[in-house]
DNA sequence: CTGACCCTAACGCTGCGTGACGGTTT
DNA sequence: AAAACCGTCACGCAGCGTTAGGGTCA
């Protein structure tokens, strides 16, 4: 009648391995049904059906943790919860695919520098220059030995730069204000001093400033999608006023 | 001239953490430039540049192993294999967000049993008939009271038929031979049993195969796409022979 | 006697976060 | 004398895979 199984026939039938099955025992997920006198586990035909569940939920890329709660009956939104959670990788996995790509053909025709490194230097120049072509070939030129010949100092005050900005968006500071407009000054100022830089315009600055946003490589120097939103709009906010 | 930072300061101008940065030490991806008589670990502009990279890359998705190849000057494919992966996630995400999206659209209509489990029951009548409306209403619940009065030597005789599928799959049997063939007849004859279930035709049969390959939950049960692929394969070859 | 199974530990993997405890101060 | 930093352990996390060592036999 009540037919019941060992641990590796159960697994079998459901399509997983014993090892889980002890597992889910462990974490109070699915124990078995039974446990003989010699310590064997054994399950019956309720379990394999919980089982099923449990693999399923698993396949949808849920938790453990949630599965549990969803095979214990709280009906608390769980599946809804999830559901944005898995839009929200899908989202960063493609931004991340863009990126690699835009990397890959960056490599393919040479341009090995502005492919991986220094985005903090000349290479707003270079990757504007790449889409839009308004600006020349031997801007990326000059940059680049401007670069490769920058001292420590420079490269520190960069870096600090990009500190600063980060350090802004994340205290939750209003684009508009006072101290995010003085770091928007420090950014003009110091692209104004790169040579090979064109010739510094409320266009430019607004363009750079998009840039930081829809290139991931650049958002990541700015703290992520969220940090770069926040240097967008105090540059644009800056070129509005200032230039 | 050299200028160098300690760990803190590094850290904050490239965006990290300095327990990132020893991590990173202890692998040998980024040793510090140098080290103080007090164990204090100093970095120089080149190391921040190197950092920079490392950072970027990261954020790419790529594991530090990777990374490390990569800056090391390794020039191996690493980042179209990355790509490969990131496609190959992101398809893997979507069809999880289709499923989380059925799943719940099934809730919403109040068929928590479908929604969840039981995907080698009856299930397969009420699904098809969500999509196609083809079978009436009253199969889902003698399909549904069917499963729910079935006894254990039937649910065992249906896990057995979905493991000795995957078992076919992952030998790499051939889906037109014999054995192959054979797990297709077994499948139409424990469908065929199922009351509520519509004649069997060609069409049907068909339908079903394509609906594992497509719907991520039945999928699941024959061994993910690859599995269920090849279960439609066999099942259509005996289609066209048999029915 | 020998497979085929079952059991209980317990480490391994990824990339650091997070204390704990104790010195140092570029 | 306290605030900040620095260092070295070392556990924790998710979900099992994988030996290792040793009984059981539905």
């Amino acid at each position: 009648m009540e037919q019941e199984w060992s641990i590796q026939q159960i697994a079998k039938l459901a399509g997983t391995t014993s090892r889980a099955l002890r597992h889910y025992g462990d974490i109070g997920l699915l124990p078995p049904t039974r446990i003989g006198a010699n310590g064997y586990r054994y399950y019956d035909a309720a379990a394999l059906v919980r089982l099923q569940r449990i693999l399923l939920l698993r396949d949808l890329g849920l938790g453990l943790t949630a599965i549990a709660r969803i095979v214990a009956g709280e009906d608390s939104p769980v599946l809804a919860t999830h559901l944005r959670w898995l839009r929200a990788e899908r989202d960063r996995i493609d931004r991340q695919i863009t990126s690699v790509q835009t990397t890959l053909r960056a490599l393919e025709r040479r341009e090995p520098l502005m492919a991986e490194d220094m985005f903090d230097g000349f290479d707003h120049t270079a990757y504007r220059q790449e889409v839009e072509q308004n600006w020349g070939a031997e801007a990326y030129a000059a940059g680049d030995a401007w670069w490769r010949g920058a001292d420590a100092e420079v490269k520190r005050r960069i870096a600090e730069l990009a500190s600063d900005w980060r350090d802004a968006a994340s205290a939750g500071l209003d684009p508009l204000g006072t101290e995010a407009q003085e770091l928007a000054r420090r950014q003009r100022d110091w692209l104004t001093s790169v040579p090979g830089t064109p010739p510094m315009s409320k266009e430019y600055f607004v363009g750079l400033a998009e840039l930081y946003v829809a290139d991931e490589r650049f958002a990541a120097t700015y703290g992520g999608l969220e940090g770069a939103s926040f240097v967008r709009a105090a540059m644009i906010a800056f070129a509005a006023t200032y230039l």
